[in-house]
DNA sequence: AAAAAAT
């Protein structure tokens, strides 16, 4: 459960680890990295910092250099030599050379979370990875605005960046994470977990609903990740986390954390109890033009990596939509889907929770096994359903906008819009469709998204859609099954 | 419209 402490998480980890056939390959493989480094280390020239047992990253510029930036306080454009990816870094200090690290040795991190890098499995850093890590890890710490597209790698970059400055042997929480929602908090903090497995002293504390603790205390563990609502009392009303000693505020998916219209008040007000020096670090794959302009505002002094629109989607997740006269016919195509789409695991999504839980009792009426998720449900029950779906017993969830960002399940490779995302002005909502699409494609999978249309309002939502990322998403005949299934595939 | 709180 979320209240479980960091050892018994690991210890739990660690059994189901243990009966997985293939464990003495990956132990030896981890063990083989860990000496090479720890062995490069001790040979190498030791820095102060080295031999007082910190290992931090090089200093980006000289401390004059940076002293005499900070008062142009000003963001300076530079163009990243980067032939695959079209983006954007603006640095804020500019006379530092623009760093990206081709392999995660070269940012000197303690060994215990190098040794929690590869265990996880990853071998050399992806794109985001390369270009943020050294900007995080630098010295003064300095804040980052970051936009990377879905399923590459961002949480891991942001897990590494507060493991590498909190400090295990302080018992009290240095790291505080947000989470638009409790699956995502869940979600997170197991990386949390994993990575910082090898540090004995850490221990994570879940921020949800249903997580509640004695009253009067203050909480011991080093990292929080959790939801705004809890994390906020936390912070105010029930006084168990002091904000003044956070190091690392991390805001994932920070675009709906920060908008007027997604958890803006919460996550602002933790923001301002926190200390002035504190490292802000934003990550999502959307930032919408306005949102982006409000993230620079309440950021002091950010490095930014920024898309360029004709890179925000993915090329690996083919786009379909299927035209029906209503929703019973929607319903109907979708039966006709279901054959296809349970070859490997599938979500669809709905605009409200009362069409999900239709949707989801009519599938179930016609004999297809569907899992339902959405935020009318209690916690524990959530927890259970996602788990069953991550687990694969479950291949089919219908769920609203709350499973729209950041859920990793790998085997996910149809991703349905029953209904079209659309903001509460009915308007498209483009980045929600990018997260739904998203959770399809992780890594660099294909995956297949396919958008059900109703009527003519709908289908004109789906044009501007297209329009805005300025992509084509062809028509797909659910009666041509051969096709359907040549696609999911 | 959904999500987010020990209120």
């Amino acid at each position: 459960m979320a209240t479980d402490s960091w050892a018994l998480a690991v210890d739990e980890q660690e059994a189901a680890v243990k009966s997985m056939t293939n464990l003495q390959i990956k132990e030896e493989k981890v063990k083989a990295d860990t000496n090479g480094i720890i062995k490069t280390s001790t040979t190498a020239e030791k820095t102060d910092e080295e031999e007082k047992g910190n290992y931090f990253w090089m200093p980006l510029a000289r401390d004059e250099d940076r002293a005499a930036q900070s008062l142009l306080n000003k963001l300076i454009r530079s163009n990243l030599v980067d032939n695959t990816n079209q983006v954007e870094v603006l640095q804020r200090d500019p006379n530092s050379p623009l760093y990206s690290v081709k392999s995660f040795e070269e940012l000197r991190l303690k060994p215990q979370l190098l040794q929690g890098v590869y265990a996880m499995g990853f071998n050399r850093p992806s794109k985001i990875q390369e270009n943020a890590l050294p900007m995080m890890l630098a010295e003064p710490p300095q804040n980052l605005i970051a936009q990377s597209q879905s399923g590459t790698g961002k949480t891991a970059a942001f897990v590494l960046a507060m493991l590498s400055r909190v400090e295990p042997s302080d018992r009290y929480p240095q790291c505080l994470c947000l989470s638009p929602t409790y699956e995502l908090a869940l979600q997170t903090g197991k990386v949390i977990e994993q990575m910082g497995k090898f540090y004995p002293e850490l221990k994570l504390a879940y921020a949800v609903r249903g997580n509640k603790l004695e009253r009067g205390q203050k909480i011991s563990e080093q990292i929080v990740i959790g939801t705004p609502g809890t994390v906020l009392d936390w912070c105010s009303k029930l006084k168990f986390i002091d904000p003044k000693k956070i190091k690392v505020f991390v805001l994932d998916e920070a675009d709906v954390m920060i908008a007027t219209q997604g958890h803006q008040d919460q996550s602002i007000r933790i923001q301002r109890m926190l200390p002035r020096n504190c490292q802000m670090l934003l990550f999502s794959a959307t930032f919408e033009d306005s949102v982006w302009k409000f993230a620079q505002k309440v950021v002091p002094d950010p490095n930014v990596i920024k898309l360029k629109r004709e890179e925000e989607t993915l090329d690996t997740i083919k786009q379909y939509y299927v035209l029906c006269s209503s929703r019973d016919e929607k319903f109907q195509a979708l039966c006709n889907l279901y054959g296809a789409i349970t070859i490997a695991q599938a979500m669809i999504f709905c605009h409200t929770r009362k069409t999900a839980s239709w949707l989801a009792a009519e599938l179930s009426k016609e004999g297809h096994q569907v899992a339902l998720l959405s935020g009318e449900m209690m916690v524990e029950q959530r927890a259970a359903v996602i788990e069953r779906f991550r687990e694969g017993k479950e291949k089919v969830l219908v769920t609203t906008n709350v499973c729209a960002r950041g859920i990793d399940v790998e085997q996910v490779s149809v991703v349905i819009n029953f209904d079209l995302p659309v903001d509460k002005d009915g308007n498209p909502d483009n980045e929600t469709y990018l997260h739904r699409i998203g959770r399809t494609g992780r890594f660099g999978k294909r995956g297949l998204a396919v958008n059900m249309v109703d009527s003519k309002h709908s289908m004109n939502i789906l044009n501007r859609i297209q329009e805005h990322f300025n992509k084509k998403i062809e028509r797909l005949d659910t009666d041509d099954l051969d096709e359907i299934e040549k696609i999911a595939n």
